[in-house]
DNA sequence: TGAACTCCTACCAAAATGGTAGTATAATAT
DNA sequence: ATATTATACTACCATTTTGGTAGGAGTTCA
């Protein structure tokens, strides 16, 4: 049960952007890709996804990157890995939609308990825990 | 970040043995596949990990099969889950021995805290809270 | 105008996943 | 005894996921 890629270099790239906050410039993925030894591409890939939400400032061309929309206690880690890596549930069938044998499922409550205790901890954590 | 099939599979194996528990009798494979709609194959697979441990009696032959060897209360679901799933670790660096840049790791502590809540929940469930 | 960026599409090797097939061996009901 | 029904073990395999790489188009600024 791990964490992709996608969500490790996520969550990184993000602590990165909060801790350049205060100085209000824009970095680049090429320099955080260096500074966290991150495959610069596979970054590229990741940020692309973070793209679609309201995140941050993007500034093309040279002296060019990202910086943060909002203060780091704004974003939620929960909901930066649930944009990268997609939903946290350990099991298919505690999502809503997916599985109708929740009833009938030997161990539902046991994952559905962990899915909770994963999305208390994930969503009680802010950016601004780790800068 | 999904359990794979191993952890599932050994899960719903473990507590329909345990049900089974108040009737002293052997439950095969093929009757505990049957039931849950598991591959009986891959069950066996699973089966055979489990079987390192000192967790069931096991009967060759017509009305043979496995029968828990304690009672349920004695299982600890982390215990069975570590035994078929390997780590619940989110990231590998949180196991002490894999990685050196713990200090340096950007996120380390996020992850960290997860892996305990992880740990928590999962050593404070047993068996026989799923009977 | 060139350097340094983002943005986008296409491609790919390796590993993990979730199985199946078949055979050998053991125990038991009849 | 023997047919039946189990486990035990080894080998194989198709598909999907993972974690990348390659290259070019468009942008911005010194």
């Amino acid at each position: 049960m791990k964490i992709s890629a996608k969500g490790r270099y996520a969550l990184v790239f993000m602590i990165n952007l909060a801790k350049n906050y205060k100085n209000d410039s824009y970095i680049s993925i090429n320099e955080i890709a260096k500074k966290e030894n991150l495959s610069h591409k596979y970054l590229e890939k990741v940020v692309a996804i973070l793209n679609k939400k309201d995140y941050f400032y993007v500034n093309k061309g040279k002296e060019g990157g990202y910086k943060l929309k909002y203060k780091p206690k704004e974003y939620v880690i929960g909901d930066i890995l649930r944009t990268s890596e997609g939903t946290l549930a350990p099991i298919a069938c505690v999502e809503n939609t997916m599985c109708n044998k929740k009833i009938n499922c030997t161990a539902y409550s046991f994952w559905d308990g962990l899915y909770k205790e994963i999305n208390n901890y994930i969503d009680s954590k802010t950016l601004d825990d780790y800068i």
